[in-house]
DNA sequence: CAAATAGTGTCTTTGAGACATTATTAA
DNA sequence: TTAATAATGTCTCAAAGACACTATTTG
């Protein structure tokens, strides 16, 4: 029956290493392509997977062995000539993770490669990171978005950074502060603070509770 | 096999129609919910369709009879549970179209029908025509998406009104004529005006030829 | 001329960026 | 004390909204 389609998941999974936005890749063990690298991906199982959100988790857990704080769809890539084996149906999704916990995680076959040093990868991988690349450009705009690259806790001129490798540019520090404030997920962890140096330490901050699965938006952009 | 799934298209086609945005619905010919009012939509055939942006068009003409001037992926909705035929892809797209141009179409079958009006819809549909909206509503702060759903010629007194009915909410006159001045999307049709009552007639515009089928977007929005 | 909306000038307020100052630490 | 970065106060400039005024039409 033409109407039914190969149907997989591919998920961009984001981190930041050495102050660059980089993205997970896996080895790939199944043809086509197999030994090479591309984005973590599988086929959907109708059995077990209730919605194609479910799958991009199990393949997540499987390939990368994290459970990433924040996770949603980016868009769908299909037609009849992204995949040698014929017209397919991927649904990309795209995550953010800390890297240390990636790291922790120490998965087989997994790499961690800037975006801005990407070679050419399997199928259309190179069009689905830079969607990715560009959804997070834009939300980081305007929303808090990247505070789940951060960690557990984290100093606020170690989030400003993160977000200046986000948006690939740098940021007004007063400008920022007043930005974090107005958005209000973040929380002081009183009298918690982090030396780095010969100079004053910095307050370590949190997400709050209620923003650690939500993304809070601003009005006007950073 | 089961990684072989039913994939769909269904098409939100937002309008504006008595100042109030809305979208149009197509009586359904087939099982399920056969006589229903429904999202237009239909399978994507592998052997014609180069991909799903194709499949859309495709389905827009022959279900709606109208070649949309503003066309892109929404997203895709999915899972075991949104199609009682069992685990199903839809791949939602989005589309503008001037009213006048539908209604001239004269589809039959096709209705439209105030988004905020919206009776219960077969499948998740619903959902469907709110990711839509949220879409628009979002676009139309900062770019130049509404007035692909003002038709070929317009005055701006009008333009205002359908970005008005796309947000939800009357905007400040003169806001709004900087910022389309700044977008620099329209011009002005020359010695063109149209007279709507007893007062100073209102200057034609139309967009430039370049953003006929672009949009441009604004740093900072509305 | 009166009434109505189109279109524009300008003042006020808000907010972003620049710059300067204070705070706190290690050497 | 010095050097370095954290944190904050404040000034300047740009842009958004409010308001008022002019322009042009019909009755």
């Amino acid at each position: 029956m033409s109407e039914r389609m190969i149907a997989t998941i591919d998920v961009v999974l984001l981190t930041i290493q050495q102050q660059q936005l980089s993205v997970a890749l896996a080895r790939r063990e199944h043809e086509p392509f197999t030994g090479l690298d591309a984005l973590p991906g599988g086929y959907i199982h109708a059995e077990t997977d209730r919605d194609s959100l479910d799958a991009a988790l199990r393949i997540l857990r499987r390939k990368t062995g994290v459970n990433p704080p924040y996770l949603e769809q980016l868009r769908t890539f299909d037609g009849c000539a992204r995949d040698p084996r014929g017209w397919s149906i991927s649904i990309a999704y795209f995550a953010l993770v800390n890297a240390e916990l990636l790291l922790q995680a120490g998965h087989p076959g997994l790499s961690i490669c800037p975006v801005d040093a990407l070679r050419r990868l399997p199928f259309d991988h190179n069009d689905i990171v830079q969607a990715a690349v560009e959804r997070i450009r834009n939300k980081s705009q305007y929303s808090s978005l990247p505070c789940h690259l951060a960690g557990e806790r984290f100093t606020l001129p170690k989030l400003q950074k993160i977000y200046e490798a986000c948006l690939g540019e740098t940021l007004n520090k007063v400008s920022f502060r007043r930005k974090m404030d107005e958005l209000g997920v973040l929380e002081e962890i009183a009298g918690q603070t982090e030396a780095n140096g010969a100079h004053r330490p910095a307050q370590v901050y949190r997400l709050k509770a209620e923003f650690a699965n939500a993304l809070k938006l601003l009005q006007r952009g950073l």
